[in-house]
DNA sequence: GTATGGATGTTCT
DNA sequence: GAACATCCATACT
């Protein structure tokens, strides 16, 4: 499928790593996609946070609730939470359908749709666009209405992959850090990031 | 660039 | 009634 000149396909459940970090780390540098009667979005995945069954800061760590049954679903599924009130938090089902972990995406380059996102958002500086999980989803329109979609069928939010994007992007290029505001588990080096990307959301010293 | 404080509404105790 | 996987405006270096 063409979006504004980039050739990006939809990614397969079976590509997708079947263990919570491994799938943090993989979905740097895919693809987020938001078909909109307006328009097509896309964007980049340059930061994503990984939340497993054993950490006390996943939701699902306190068993399955309506709002986070979508955590249960098989690796690939949304899972859309609202967190203060005010901002929705995109994250992807990690693990056996079951089994409860997820990992948040944080943080997108945008590549497609920017004139909408700039609507949605309410600002023309692209960098501020998709920086931080409640800006994104903003942007790209994403409410409680997509939990539990699956991303690797739905026609309205999906992942991709970007023809000539690397297999695996290198060791180098990939951060590691502690995750963004929590109590629980802060400890946790559960953070992945894409080295020297502007579009980041965390504080500088933890984007090095 | 960093630091701080208030707004916000759903979820679970 | 407390706890939040945040954002924005403001002040400051």
């Amino acid at each position: 499928m063409k979006i504004a000149g980039h050739d990006i396909r939809k990614l397969r459940r079976s590509e997708l790593p079947e263990e919570t970090m491994a799938l943090a780390r993989f979905m740097i540098g895919k693809v987020v996609v938001r078909a909109l009667p307006e328009g097509v979005l896309a964007g980049r995945i340059v930061e994503t946070e990984a939340y497993m069954a054993d950490d006390a800061a996943c939701h699902a760590h306190i068993g399955m609730t309506p709002r986070n049954r979508a955590l249960f679903l098989a690796r690939g599924h949304a899972y859309v939470y609202l967190a203060y009130g005010t901002a929705w938090m995109l994250n992807v089902s990690s693990a056996a359908k079951g089994e409860g972990a997820g990992v948040l995406i944080r943080a997108l380059e945008p590549i497609a749709g920017l004139d909408l996102m700039a609507l949605r958002r309410g600002t023309g500086n692209v960098r501020d666009l998709a920086r931080g999980p409640g800006r994104l989803a903003q942007a790209f329109a994403i409410d409680r209405s997509l939990d539990g979609v699956d991303l690797t069928r739905d026609r309205r939010l999906w992942l991709g992959r970007e023809a000539g994007a690397p297999e695996r992007i290198s060791q180098a290029k990939i951060g590691i850090s502690t995750r963004i505001g929590l109590t629980k588990g802060a400890h946790l080096e559960h953070r992945f990031y894409l080295k020297g990307s502007r579009f980041l959301s965390g504080p500088g010293a933890l984007n090095r």
